[in-house]
DNA sequence: ATGTTTTAAAGGTCTAACGATTCGCGGGAG
DNA sequence: CTCCCGCGAATCGTTAGACCTTTAAAACAT
């Protein structure tokens, strides 16, 4: 293999303006842009300020290539990148076409949980980090889910507790540790907290975790849960704050140990493989 | 104008895997996908499990055509997709081809601040909930800004006063309330805090605040933070705190008069126009 | 009325070029 | 020998046109 490695400027694009013409040199120049960035960027700016609505259509694909005065290709690969954003939904057949979509909290989720995984790993993005941010969010979001939350939330918080013991396996214990704690921020009745917690939690999971705890782990959540979710019921704010802040130091020995662990003792798992296909 | 509105299903795509063979109804079944969806997912996966690393080259846009088994535009449409999300860069010319990109964090603002830009108008994200936000999050980084800054932070930190009044414009005297805070959650050495922070704060100001604040919020603003920065000066994690919270919660109704301005007042600015275009 | 067939609109895919850009190499000028 | 220029190859960017698939609604038949 001949050095494929970092080719010229990284060329940023996505979502800037083309302008730049400010100050520094006399000469600024806007770089040139592809057509399909072009289209990309106005149809987003009409997206974005309103002057499309959610749930409105956009003009057929063969309207915008001669609106735009680009072939189809051009403009249906600036629709990819609009879609590919949660800009936009397409539909085929008779009544279809492009709609300017409904953005849904989830997809945000997803976009954060692939960034943060890409985060975690080239750039200095430790466990460290990553659990200081669930301190510095899920805090406070006990204790207002102390004040706020509603009979739903406390039955649902409930719910996430292991049945039987030995029965469930590691996946069903994340599931439910996970379920418990976007409950709570969720209880919080503050949008933003469940989607930045939920990617946080997916990549500590994946990348940091990675089901390698011993049952004692679980053992000390379940406990640190029910005392969460007792402070929780009591409506006690103080209370609430003070159960998840000892909780989540609690389980920081572990992840990290995991994760010298598998710094230590290379080969053990997914990242940075040479791959060698078919 | 017969209605576009809402078509069929949202059909979420985009971070999903084909999967969804799970329990529930026994005929379970995967939804057709279309072939760029398939090749963007396939090649995701590449990306994401480090089969292909940071800097590296994928395989030519023939290539693909021939791995796939699609045509160059159906490439060329997955490729798209997986550039918006900053998974890949192109580059032209003899040296040039697909390669996977180094993550910036910048990227990942840009895709929150369009996204809750959407939430915004759409869903129940309020202002408040967006100054919530920026308490749970700045309130602890001024904290442990004081604790952790260097002097390179300090230096940032004095030159986002305005050096002479009612020379500064509101966009300038933005911009610096921008870099004052941003360097904060930066001092406080955790990479997702700024990166969290700073597509709230543009939010805040393109949606709410909208440069209509009077001359008397942006002296405040200046006092305020003086005293935030004489706390992170001498390093006291709790006087830090302090002063944030108390900057934060002096700046809530000034950004809620506007809001509710703004709500009563119709025809004010640019959300939601019945645009007609030419 | 109700069920079926036809039709037309729209996105999805394919093919086959040609254009534009960039790197590296080789030849000529100094 | 060195430097510069130009040429060619590699690779993405763009176009044009055709055909397929899906879907809703209109037209038709029962």
């Amino acid at each position: 293999m001949p050095r494929p490695q970092n080719p010229r400027a990284s060329r940023s694009a996505a979502l800037e303006q083309p302008a730049a013409s400010g100050k520094g040199s006399p000469l600024a120049v806007a770089k040139v842009r592809p057509g399909y960035q072009q289209v990309a960027d106005q149809l987003r700016e009409l997206i974005l300020e309103g002057r499309i609505n959610a749930g409105e259509r956009l003009p057929t694909e063969s309207e915008l290539t001669e609106m735009f005065g680009a072939s189809r290709s051009t403009v249906r690969e600036a629709l990819r990148i609009l879609s590919s954003q949660n800009l936009i939904v397409t539909a085929r057949g008779a009544g279809g076409g492009t709609f300017v979509s409904r953005p849904e909290p989830r997809y945000v989720s997803d976009i954060l949980e692939a960034s943060f995984g890409l985060l975690s790993d080239s750039e200095h993005l430790t466990v460290d980090h990553l659990l200081e941010v669930r301190e510095i969010l899920e805090v406070p979001a006990a204790g207002l889910a102390a004040v706020r939350r509603t009979e739903e939330h406390l039955a649902v918080l409930r719910s996430c507790f292991p049945v039987r013991a030995e029965d469930a396996s590691r996946a069903h214990l994340f599931e439910g540790n996970l379920r418990f704690h976007i409950t709570i921020v969720e209880a919080a009745g503050n949008m933003v907290l469940p989607v930045i917690t939920r990617p946080i939690f997916s990549v500590l999971r994946t990348r940091f975790l990675r089901d390698a705890a011993p049952p004692a782990f679980w053992k000390r959540v379940s406990r640190d849960h029910r005392d969460i979710l007792a402070a929780i019921e009591d409506g006690s704010e103080g209370d609430a704050r003070a159960q998840m802040d000892r909780h989540l130091e609690n389980l920081r020995p572990t992840y990290e140990e995991i994760d010298v662990a598998a710094r230590g003792a290379p080969g053990a798992q997914g990242r940075a493989r040479a791959g060698k296909e078919s």
